[in-house]
DNA sequence: CGCGATTTGTGCGTGCGTTCACAAACGCAT
DNA sequence: ATGCGTTTGTGAACGCACGCACAAATCGCG
């Protein structure tokens, strides 16, 4: 009980944040981290924008939404406003993460370093085949999948990433769901179905290339056309 | 309606289809692939909505942008789709990539039949690293990034993946326009800076996994801080 | 202490994207 | 041929997001 109103730097509650702040939000976390290694105190939301590649009135909107502490005629203090994103994303909680389908992008994944330098470690490895079964990467062993439920509740796991092929997706996502993951990271290209409550986000490498394919496509057709429809044009260069 | 002349095959021109609708349609292409290999014929845009994960009128509205070709109280023609929405999003014609970075990642993306399922074929692997020149991974071999703009001439790769430390990416984004690429696949996190006419994508893995977190965190925060306000309460289940 | 330079926070107009809802079009049975 | 059920294509309303532009706030300095 006691729900102590944590008036001050508690984790801040923000039911109402919009979505496209909050996939803007890393980014912004990683620009101040950069800015924080070269030894910058304080940023400007000019500075910060162009750090992270946005708008910097988009910026400074996104952080007035979380009520940020900015300074008029200063700008951002740096290391302030790291704290008060991650405490905003939650990153200050350590999040455990599941990673299954241990093949060629598992591999990549469980070596990555980029999980634990932000908030989030590898806590266990699963796949189904018998060979990859007790193999060693890093500190971890890659276990059963079998085994998943049992771990994920061991280990306080809340987050699955699904690196299997697509037709194992669902059942692997069914799995985790019922094992108490709220969040999903669906490498497989296909849509997952799961209750209401359970995030999932998707990263598909296909789409990613097909979206560039369709601009490259677009770049060759409005270059090439365009043929001289008046010959008599004076000045076409420069 | 008036659907122009129906030039069966020819490239179809389309500058300004909504940015959104292009995101969407390779994963219409990926759902229509996969009823075709069950066997339908024709789909209704409910049933490829589902399959898609959408809402089938913002699916038909993304067809209809394309000047698509259903058939009312029918249906959409399977085989047809395919071949109209590969043909907008520039998949008949086959694209190159260059992937350079043979890291943790390179490896695992050099290895994926992803590409060439797609109308994509990595035709050059690059790393700057003397260890990992003259590896070869599959039909390739590792070439020095010094080889670059001479191999994207000669092979006519018009599409990087870079998948190098983040300190590195900007410099090979550089080589990598230099060359004459003039679209980006980038997994490093970081932003990169390139001359408009260059397309740019990123894949930012520690991003989505934050955004995960933010939702953790305040799925956490609603769950638990409601307190019994009005012990009175009824039915509170389901 | 006041003033100017600087930068934040935000009100507001605009455009894009999503969704509903329905008329038009189509196949099929009779 | 006609009517009926089905499904597409789209007009219209709505909401979200973006970016401009400016008032308010703060600092530094004379
Ligand atoms: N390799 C890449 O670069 C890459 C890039 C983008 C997306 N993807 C996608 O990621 C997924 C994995 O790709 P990959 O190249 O690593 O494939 P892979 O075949 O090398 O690895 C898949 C692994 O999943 C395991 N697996 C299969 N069914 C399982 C189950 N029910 N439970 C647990 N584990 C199971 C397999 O044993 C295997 O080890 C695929 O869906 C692929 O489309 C891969
Ligand atoms: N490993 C993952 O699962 C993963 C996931 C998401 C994102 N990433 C990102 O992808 C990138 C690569 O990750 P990784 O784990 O493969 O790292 P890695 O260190 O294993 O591989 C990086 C490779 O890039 C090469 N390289 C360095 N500078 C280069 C240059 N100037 N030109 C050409 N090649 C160069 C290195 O020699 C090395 O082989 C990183 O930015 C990382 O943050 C990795």
């Amino acid at each position: 009980m006691s729900q102590q109103r944590t008036d001050s730097s508690a984790s801040p509650v923000f039911p109402d944040l919009p979505e496209a702040t909050v996939a803007r939000l890393p980014e912004y976390l990683r620009a101040l981290h950069g800015l924080a290694q070269e030894g910058h105190d304080t940023v400007s939301s000019e500075g910060l924008a162009t750090a992270a590649g946005v708008n910097s009135a988009k910026l400074r909107k996104d952080l007035s939404h979380l009520g940020s502490y900015g300074t008029r005629g200063v700008g951002y203090d740096v290391a302030l406003l790291i704290t008060q994103i991650e405490a905003v994303l939650g990153l200050t909680k350590h999040r455990k993460v599941a990673l299954v389908g241990i093949g060629n992008l598992g591999h990549a994944l469980a070596g990555y370093g980029g999980f634990a330098s932000r908030g989030f470690s590898v806590a266990a490895l699963f796949d189904a085949e018998r060979s990859q079964i007790g193999e060693r990467i890093g500190t971890l062993v890659v276990r059963h999948i079998d085994e998943l439920a049992e771990v994920v509740a061991a280990e306080g796991i809340s987050i699955g990433v699904i690196a299997t092929p697509a037709r194992a997706a669902q059942q692997v996502a069914d799995q985790l769901v019922g094992a108490g993951v709220t969040s999903i990271l669906n490498f497989a290209p296909c849509v997952l179905n799961v209750p209401s409550g359970v995030d999932v986000r998707k990263v598909d490498l296909a789409v990613e290339m097909q979206i560039l394919s369709f601009h490259e496509h677009r770049k060759a057709l409005t270059a090439l056309p365009v043929p001289p429809e008046q010959p008599a044009g004076e000045a076409t260069g420069s």
